[in-house]
DNA sequence: CCTTTACTCTAGTAACCAGATAGGGTATAT
DNA sequence: ATATACCCTATCTGGTTACTAGAGTAAAGG
């Protein structure tokens, strides 16, 4: 199970990356634009920057931004971040993994073994998974008005209409 | 996260699979053989047997056995039973979709369709591994004597030495 | 039939954790 | 200077997980 902190995190993440503009982005906010309650999310963004995923700015004007390139953020470190391991049981984790208490001989532990696989899938996708990449996905599921005015700059260059 | 109940029941069930000479498994020996408190595994085999993954046999000489073929019982049946629906959001769920309450727009959620995803390859995973195939696989990889008599067995069926 | 065996079922509890809030501290821009 | 907006610690609370107690009931064997 997700929890909220790592979906929240997620929403706000990828909310950052639509927005851009160099500037950034308040906490306020961000909290409205994605339904989370706010100080909830002023700590949930706090982990992101000490995580180095964020970046903020104190005072007026300030707020927070992305401190990478969108396409260099992954939801594997995120939801790792929040939710720790991968992996359905510590055992079976490849980043941390912890032995089980009960288990006599973990080499032929079916468990084991198929929770190894479940991890291996999700770790795929998770850390397969980049916010550009997943914006991209988004939007070419359910093109926006905003995202086909993009694809059409993309096309025709040259046509800066208006 | 996977659940004790879960990792608990998967384990009881592959003992159970292995046990499998038409007589039944008390809790007890069960409980010691995978060390698991019997009080809790007893509620947990009652889980299974309510499902129709287990049936029982009460008195002297009683106790649990499979209700059906190993090669028909499915990890996912099991998972779900104890911890429900597999998707990490229930936005994402096959099986027992929710809408969540924050969203405004499910259709262009970011969360969703990465959890989807997951969703989709820990469900391939989890309803394709069923007790017997588990079971095959772990003797694959960690032979034990038994098992190397029962291969040898299969392949020169006519030495039935001893 | 009656005793033993072993499953059945209802409650209950201690420990833990996720989600959320309060409130004061600190840095920054204007 | 002062308003703004992030920084940080402490705390609450309700729900879930893991587990236990104990009385009840069905079946087998003598």
């Amino acid at each position: 199970m997700l929890s909220k902190k790592a979906k929240y995190a997620i929403k706000a993440l990828l909310r950052l990356a639509d927005h851009q503009h160099g500037e950034p982005m308040r906490i306020a906010d961000l909290a409205r634009a994605e339904q989370i309650p706010p100080k909830f999310l002023e700590f949930i963004l706090l982990g992101l920057k000490n995580n180095g995923v964020l970046q903020s700015r104190k005072g007026k004007g300030g707020g927070y931004l992305l401190a990478r390139d969108p396409a260099n953020i992954y939801l594997g470190q995120i939801v790792r971040m929040f939710d720790g391991p991968l992996a359905p049981v510590p055992c079976a984790s490849q980043t941390a993994y912890v032995r089980c208490a009960d288990c006599r001989n973990e080499a032929v532990c079916g468990v084991r073994l198929a929770m190894k696989e479940v991890r291996d899938a999700t770790a795929k996708v998770l850390d397969g998974t980049s916010l550009a990449s997943l914006r991209r996905k988004v939007d070419r599921l359910t093109p926006t008005e905003a995202s086909l005015r993009r694809k059409v700059d993309r096309l025709i260059p040259h046509v800066r209409a208006r």
